[in-house]
DNA sequence: TTGGTTGCAAACACTTTGCAGCTGA
DNA sequence: TCAGCTGCAAAGTGTTTGCAACCAA
């Protein structure tokens, strides 16, 4: 998976992932369509995590016509391209998120529905706690856990 | 549901929860059913981690009319008494569980397919990360974590 | 031109709900 | 008896698939 190398030095700091996705796309033969650039535009805005459905809902907010058939099916092309990844939200649905430089986990606040990712230091403790547990290598992008946030724990 | 589970004896011995289901319906004002008893068999045998659809086809095996909605109703009922909770499977599906004296989290090997249950001693290293984190009060019972166990990592 | 894509609609799998009749206590 | 429970069937979600038309390269 190449890295894009630069980015225009404006707001953002890090690299895009999403740098060069429509030549990334038709390099492999694949097509770069209205529906696909709604699509990435939606995912590369939210940067976090979304369930499909939110994603479909947001890009008919751009684009009345989308339907969830295609969005499903794009999704799935961008996930063999490493640009998202899906995991099981809280609702039990599946969640999509961008996958970032820095892979993490979620947490879920099942009182007011926020959500938090956790922090790189803290997921390589549950990693290696996990490691020594079972020696089971955790993915971490697919982790979402719920639980109470600070506010809401009181 | 209104009622909420108030255990009587006012601490938990290491006796099966099962133990003495019927009487704590009953003395809730609820009923002990041929259905309720074929789910709760099935339930204390898996003393694990079941999907709602498994526990349907289970339940069938044993009892050929058993009805989908009766199983989602007593889980319904089994959860407000704290003798299952529902948690988010690997396969996005609910998962039920029996809760066991120690609430613990699930692994998922995506190679595999197999579960495992995160140790006592793992969960709580889990736990007092994310407090650290952002004082969140993690939910142990509701996690499962995936990625690749032991033999599959290799 | 041509094969990847799209939109539609129908199929799916799982879960929830309304209701009339049944049944445990 | 009578409130709780059951089974059925139908409705609801969210996701997937088949197919003919469409369009990016």
């Amino acid at each position: 998976m190449p890295q894009a190398a630069s980015n225009p030095a404006g707001g953002v700091a890090a690299a895009s992932p999403w740098d060069g996705v429509a030549e990334r796309l038709r390099a492999s033969g694949l097509r770069w369509t209205p529906q696909r650039r709604t699509l990435v535009d939606v995912l590369r805005e939210h940067e976090g995590h979304v369930t499909a459905t939110e994603l479909i809902a947001r890009c008919r907010e751009r684009d009345q016509t989308t339907t969830p058939s295609t969005v499903y099916r794009t999704l799935d092309v961008l996930e063999d391209f490493g640009l998202v990844r899906h995991g099981h939200g809280p609702g039990g649905r599946e969640e999509y998120h961008v996958l970032p430089d820095q892979v993490h986990g979620h947490l879920y606040c099942v009182a007011c529905g926020a959500t938090w990712e956790i922090r790189p230091e803290t997921g390589a403790a549950i990693v290696d706690a996990l490691a020594a547990d079972l020696g089971f290598d955790v993915d971490l992008s697919h982790v979402t856990i719920s639980g109470r946030c600070q506010t809401c724990r009181d």
